[in-house]
DNA sequence: TCCACACTTGTTTTTACCTCA
DNA sequence: GGTGAGGTAAAAACAAGTGTG
């Protein structure tokens, strides 16, 4: 505690009710003594409240008005309730921090992702040019017929992005069409990335619940379980 | 009616800064 | 110029009052 600086032992002590005061011309309001803040405190610790029985008993012992015991523990709830959201809103700003730092990368991932699509589909597009691929194009065009139509509808140059590049995949041996999802993140044309539904990087490093659970080392969304979500945090 | 809580008030204590010998 | 004592305003901590559900 504070309190327990120098100058106290040089003030003036009186002792009515063992609590210590000040020479004033109002004493109104008195400090706890050392003592009594120190019982307080070690029964605050094992109960936040006390029953009226127990209450009685403390304020005997301290030789306190049972109404300052309450008084007591009710600012005690008080001041730790602060103290606490305090502590919560530093682990939730961290936990944050964390987050956008790996938002950011992932961003910077996926930019580069994109930039190397665009090189194979330059790199594709010239053996096209050529007409060397007619034929693959034509009978590509006629199996993916109803996608025009379907999932798969985009403006016109996502269309054509989307068109080559499962060319590629056919023309590189293929990837399995369970990859839709991802494909579509990989053309890199939805800006607003969500954070659920976002495709695991290869490594897993994000969705891992491993890393998960380390943001809440503390148990901190455990006790905003019942009422509150994460998501009421973020703003 | 009693109790707990949130908010407020009035007092005390601490801290930081300044002046002066 | 460095240092300690004394004064003071602002900030922090505290006990208690008030209004409300």
């Amino acid at each position: 505690m504070m309190f327990d600086g120098g100058d106290n032992n040089t003030q003036e002590m009186m002792s009515v009710t063992g609590i210590s005061t000040t020479k004033t011309k109002n004493n109104n309001k008195r400090r706890f003594s050392d003592q009594q803040i120190k019982s307080l405190e070690l029964m605050f610790e094992s109960e936040t409240r006390l029953e009226p029985v127990k209450k009685l008993e403390v304020a005997k012992e301290l030789g306190l008005h049972p109404r300052q015991v309450a008084i007591w523990f009710q600012n005690k709830r008080a001041r730790w309730k602060s103290k606490q959201l305090e502590q919560d809103y530093s682990i939730l700003q961290a936990n944050y921090n964390i987050l956008a730092s790996k938002l950011e990368s992932l961003k910077k991932e996926k930019q580069g992702l994109v930039i190397q699509l665009q090189k194979l589909n330059h790199l594709l597009k010239k053996p096209e040019e050529e007409g060397q691929c007619c034929e693959q194009v034509t009978s590509m065009n006629s199996i993916d017929g109803e996608s025009d139509q379907g999932e798969g509808v985009k403006s016109d140059s996502e269309g054509q992005l989307s068109l080559s590049m499962e060319r590629s995949e056919h023309a590189l041996g293929g990837v399995s069409d369970d990859d839709s999802g991802t494909k579509i993140d990989c053309f890199g044309l939805q800006e607003k990335l969500n954070f659920i539904s976002m495709a695991e990087p290869a490594d897993g490093s994000l969705t891992s619940s491993e890393e998960w659970q380390s943001f809440d080392s503390d148990g901190l969304f455990d006790r905003y379980s019942s009422g509150y979500e994460w998501w009421d945090f973020w703003s």
